[in-house]
DNA sequence: GTCTATAGAGGGATAGAC
DNA sequence: GTCTATCCCTCTATAGAC
């Protein structure tokens, strides 16, 4: 749907996903997306009728995000769930901001719910495609979880990621 | 301070934290806390003189209820971190429901995320100081928070606990 | 395509009765 | 200690000008 939206709509779905990165669901309100998108509450609702498009537009635009996410991985190729690990503590990324948006939207909404649930399938399939084992693919794919989760609440993962690292040596990865 | 509340306050700090792991924040206004717990608004307010004191009211709570779980998890002996990945995903215990609602908060407030890095620190330390090695108390720890976080999106975590316990095998615990 | 103005609903908080 | 009534503010959404 949102395949070649028009620039204005772009921004309004950047504000508003940042908007809701940095003040949670209450911070995100058509007034404040309307203005740090640049244009009026007005503005934003000839493009989005309502709020419930606008967060259905920002659900999709993280579907395609996903998608390339997972092609990425793929190219990564033996290095594919270290790849994975690294990106999942990774802070300020397209990708990473449609993802904490959902989960923001994700407490109140099925909607967005349901979204990051095909998300965490798409890349469990990824991981255990390439592991061929299911018990590593889900742990990895946990930890991963675990990171993205702990970024949430400001805290760095640089040192978390070296002590996993050091971990999957020892499981032989 | 919550140490001897009324019964009254009890009931309206469960409420709280029951409509905010059911609805998000936007769900657990005033008036639904009041509702659900038996009184008015004006009742609620009599006790928690603002929505900010309500909050604060479920964040020394769940306080309380770490440094109980903290002292149960010693009390598990040599099975410390399997007890502690066992009600990881735990569901409808205070504690969960207290975290939860810690995890919404969180998101547009301050003090709920200091709590919650306060909360991960209690749980890294009494992991760390039972396996003597920094590795595997983080990466358990980061397994634990995938689980939590996958819950709350309604993910059973049953299989992922048994894949999880498979990995602990081959790494000798 | 973007704006202002405004209606209508709901949330937080106060005042005062019981 | 708990209630009702009410005020004010903010939010979503609509109507209509440019």
């Amino acid at each position: 749907m949102a395949r070649n939206p028009s620039e204005t709509k772009e921004k309004l779905l950047n504000a508003f996903d940042e908007l809701l990165d940095e003040h949670g669901t209450a911070g995100a309100t058509l007034d404040a997306v309307a203005a740090r998108a640049g244009v009026s509450k007005g503005g934003l609702l000839y493009h989005f009728g309502s709020k419930a498009e606008l967060i259905r537009g920002s659900l999709e635009r993280l579907e395609l995000l996903v998608a390339e996410d997972v092609e990425e991985m793929k190219a990564a190729g033996e290095r594919l769930h270290y790849h994975y690990l690294e990106t999942s503590a990774e802070v300020g990324t397209a990708l990473d901001r449609s993802l904490i948006a959902a989960g923001c939207l994700a407490l109140e909404n099925d909607d967005a719910k349901a979204a990051l649930r095909t998300t965490r399938e798409a890349w469990f399939n990824t991981l255990n495609d390439h592991l061929g084992d299911a018990d590593l693919a889900m742990t990895i794919q946990l930890i991963g979880d675990g990171m993205y989760f702990n970024q949430n609440f400001g805290l760095s993962q640089d040192d978390a990621l070296a002590h996993v690292k050091r971990i999957l040596k020892r499981l032989g990865l």
